[in-house]
RNA sequence: GGCCCGGUGGCGGAAUUGGUAGACGCGCUUGACUCAAAAUCAAGUUCCCGCAAGGGAGUGUGGGUUCAAGUCCCACCCGGGCUACCA
């Protein structure tokens, strides 16, 4: 064995061979557990960073660990490929978004490999290919045949810097996610995918997933945006066409009804102008306009005063008769609720700024009878009693939410209603790297789905990339035209693609049987591997992708296409890796390559680093002599193994009774043993296990230093530690493990090794230190016998010199005793 | 504003879930080896007083429960994330 450790050598030569051997390949028919372990597949962007580096390393060594657990681990990889970066890349160098797309996952997989990752290639999925987006395109076929997918003309986010819609969940802050540019209202034909069907569903089922955190779970939740409250219809007494109107609101405070003193309708309320008196109609339509031409941000800030106009007319509140009057502010919403608010100034923040602004009435309804305000000041939200309320005065609030709305159901004007913030997801996209929408638009018999057997609809190849303003695929003079399925007639295909989001919310299921060309996926195979049973990524896509994702899956199993409805069990979000405190990004400079971490130190360095600082879950700080660390301590481990090469008997068997030292060391390896694997156990803490290992590798040395020849015992105790902490270590140094197994000449890979047990008798030293401690603070150590009972423990505490010397003069009140730990002597 | 995390040495972070606070590492200090450096090895490193033995304080702040609190309870402060005129 070569005394000194060339990581760049060994690496190389072990990715040939895993690979000539399929050592990772899994097959699907196996007398073992399976075990699904997927990392969130990467956009092909052009290099790996860092995030995809500690995301792809942490999967890898727990699909390894599993693996020597007697699992049948499924672990494979593939390309998010289609999407916009493409397309800009390809305007940008006039090269075709396919050729950027594949020379780019060409060199990431490149760089994967050099990882040592254990990936099965051979069900590797790559979403721009025909292969994959023909079942995107069935799947959207499916959800159509269903009624889960629809085209409507809404008012929808536009970005007008990528060129394209976008769904709600991919504005931020009222600005695009991809590039930052504000978004803007577009009224456009659209399809939509009726995840609000599943709204319920999807915030019910939260619930069974115990193995997600409570972060991405309440993330959800309130995307999702239940509440529940009422809807109550308010007459409108003086509509200018003399028409029988009403005005429907919903409400979480019925318990207010009494004091409402206004109404307000959105200034895209569909029925505003019929509301409209001919005196107010143009201040209202100015007020509108201007509304139109405010951007997204201004509109949703927070800091801005409430602005609105009066409509002239009037509603009749049916439980008091009252008579108020309309409004319309852009305070009011039109896609949330009816789009109109009734507003109740004393019991609303909001309400009440306006109702300051404009001079409006107040009526205080419920109070808190210790503490009674006149809401002149703020509006009073808190819990409390009606008041000024009729038939309900003396109610307290919460149970009058109630009440009141079973008036309105009682009388007609009313009903109990759930509301849910989430919209359904806009799966339109102006571009053209996505997977076509498979519809087309007959002249005569309007849009009809493309037949099955005439998918994939492929990309059209003759588009000029160069196009500004509108989409490339409107350049093409083959795609447009087409033939309707139906009467044969002539139609025009769909020109918008998918959202790529629709391409990565099953990819994990197609790794089942990724070269179907039958089927998206056999039923069977897919039950049989899904759900995946730990996925790993980043928490950036906790309500976007890993919502979109629950929603197809259970969508797909109402088409019965698969049995399960959850498609990820486990979920472990990392956290980003920092450097200097900051994230690591290109324009702030901070970014480490890892290539040139794999050039310096190997893969095995990389890896063991950036698992060695942090917990998986929390942000991650990259440190130059973090690395460096790491590389030393490899290098101390390979020093250890080719030192003590000469010395190592892999067939060895440890003889029954041992010397103390050899005792003591055997007992640390059972230790670590029982450490490491409760580490991965427990919420995979990589940080700890690679503390163990290290502590491992001192114990050893520590031995080593103090032995000079080695007799037959200590050469197989020697052996029994050496052998067990290249096991130990394998998922994570997963070539320096390999190249020492088989330098000590063991057979086979080290990687499909049994992971070691650990006895429980021997997980432990062979004594313990007692602690004693005089009202709760150490004031001594003593080295004692693990049998001893309560009252030994007791009686040798107190015949500590230490301790007799401390307690004399004082009265000892009781004496605590902890197991085989700590004795506890309370005095005064 | 709402919700969710988190606050422990100079730094990253441990702490079997109420029982030795600071594992392991980075950094730093000293020493060995070397002509020298690197590498490696050895010793030390929470803070304060002390040459030392030793003593005292200590897990964001204030209170509480307990023989015993980083851990549990109450109130507050600070940092981060998500979300937000959602009626």
């Amino acid at each position: 064995m070569k005394e000194a450790y060339f990581p760049q050598e060994i690496e190389k030569k072990w990715q040939k061979i895993w690979e000539e051997n399929k050592v990772f390949n899994t097959p699907d028919e196996s007398d073992k557990p399976k075990y699904f372990a997927l990392s969130m597949f990467p956009y092909p962007s052009g290099k790996l960073h860092m995030g995809h580096v500690r995301n792809y390393t942490i999967t890898d060594v727990i699909a390894r660990f599993k693996k020597m657990n007697g699992y049948n681990v499924l672990h494979p990889m593939g390309w998010d490929s289609f999407g916009l970066p493409a397309e800009n890349a390809a305007m940008k160098h006039g090269a075709d978004p396919e050729k950027w797309t594949v020379e780019n996952i060409a060199y990431m997989t490149k760089q994967l490999k050099m990882l040592g990752l254990s990936y099965d290639w051979d069900r590797e999925v790559t979403t721009c290919k025909p292969d994959y987006y023909k079942w995107t395109q069935w799947l959207f076929l499916q959800l159509y045949k269903k009624g889960l997918a629809y085209k409507k003309e809404a008012a929808v986010n536009w970005c007008d810097e990528c060129g394209t819609v976008l769904a709600n969940e991919q504005v931020i802050d009222g600005k695009c996610w991809r590039c930052d540019h504000i978004v803007e209202k577009k009224y456009l034909s659209q399809w939509f995918l009726k995840i609000t069907d599943y709204a319920e569903v999807l915030l019910e089922d939260l619930e069974k997933l115990t193995g997600w955190g409570d972060n991405v779970k309440t993330m959800q939740a309130n995307w999702i945006g239940k509440s529940q409250g009422a809807i109550f219809k308010f007459p409108v007494i003086d509509a200018p066409s003399g028409e029988k109107m009403e005005v429907p609101v919903y409400t979480t405070r019925p318990d207010t009804v009494y004091g409402i003193t206004y109404l307000v309708v959105a200034p895209e309320y569909a029925d505003i102008e019929k509301l409209t008196t001919s005196t107010n109609k143009d201040a209202v339509e100015q007020y509108r306009a201007n509304a139109r031409k405010m951007s997204e941000i201004e509109r949703l800030s927070t800091e801005r005063v409430k602005t609105g106009v009066p409509l002239g007319t009037h509603c009749k509140n049916p439980f008091n008769g009252e008579i108020f009057p309309l409004w319309t502010a852009d305070y009011a919403l039109a896609e949330y609720g009816t789009g109109a608010v009734m507003a109740v100034p004393t019991h609303d923040t909001r309400d009440f700024d306006f109702a300051k602004k404009y001079n409006l009435p107040m009526k205080v309804v419920i109070q808190n009878p210790e503490n009674p305000s006149d809401c002149k000041d703020a509006a009073y939200t808190d819990e409390g009693v009606l008041i000024n309320s009729g038939e309900f005065n003396g109610m307290k609030n919460t149970e009058a939410k109630k009440a009141i709305t079973q008036k309105s159901v009682d009388e007609g004007f009313g009903e109990f209603k759930t509301q849910y913030r989430l919209r359904d997801w806009l799966i339109s996209r102006q571009r053209y790297w996505g997977a076509p929408i498979p519809v087309v638009y007959c002249d005569k018999c309007g849009i009809q789905p493309v037949p099955e057997d005439q998918l994939p609809v492929l990309l059209p190849k003759d588009v000029d990339f160069t196009v500004v303003g509108k989409s490339p695929i409107t350049t093409s003079k083959t795609f447009k035209d087409t033939v309707c399925p139906v009467c044969g007639g002539h139609a025009t295909r769909e020109m918008d693609t998918m959202d790529t989001f629709m391409c990565s919310s099953w990819y994990y299921m197609r790794y089942s049987d990724p070269k179907n060309s039958e089927k998206c996926f056999d039923k069977s195979k897919v039950d049989h591997w899904l759900p995946v049973d730990q996925y790993v990524g980043g928490i950036e896509h906790a309500i976007l992708h890993l919502l979109y994702s629950r929603f197809i899956t259970k969508a797909l199993r109402d088409c019965g296409l698969l049995s399960f409805d959850e498609p990820f069990k486990n979920l472990l979000t990392q956290g980003m890796v920092l450097k200097d405190g900051s994230k690591m990004s290109k324009s702030k400079g901070n970014t480490v390559d890892p290539d040139e971490i794999f050039e310096n130190y190997g893969a095995d360095t990389a890896r063991l680093f950036i698992l060695s600082d942090s917990p998986p879950a929390r942000d991650f700080d990259w440190s130059d002599a973090g690395v460096e660390g790491c590389y030393k301590f490899l290098n101390r481990v390979w020093r250890l193994i080719s030192t003590n090469a000469k010395n190592i008997n892999i067939n060895a068997a440890l003889p029954v009774s041992l010397k103390k030292e050899n005792d003591d060391l055997v007992r640390i390896v059972h230790i670590s043993i029982k450490g490491i694997t409760n580490d991965i156990n427990n919420e995979f803490q990589f940080n700890t296990v690679i503390s163990k290992y290290r502590e491992l590798v001192n114990a050893i040395y520590d031995w080593c230093g103090k032995k000079s020849d080695l007799d037959d015992e200590d050469k197989s105790v020697l052996s029994f530690a050496i052998l067990n902490l290249i096991k130990l270590m394998s998922p994570v140094a997963v070539h320096l493990c390999e190249e020492a197994w088989h330098e000590l000449g063991c057979e086979g890979s080290i990687h499909t090794q049994d992971w070691p047990k650990w006895d429980e008798n021997l997980a432990k030293a062979s004594s313990i230190t007692l602690v004693v401690q005089i009202n709760g603070k150490v004031k001594d150590k003593i080295e004692a016998d693990e049998g001893l009972g309560e009252d030994e423990l007791k009686s040798l505490a107190l015949s500590s010199g230490k301790i007799k010397e401390l307690t004399t003069g004082k009265t000892i009140v009781k004496t605590i005793v902890v197991p085989k730990k700590l004795v506890n002597i309370v005095v005064k």
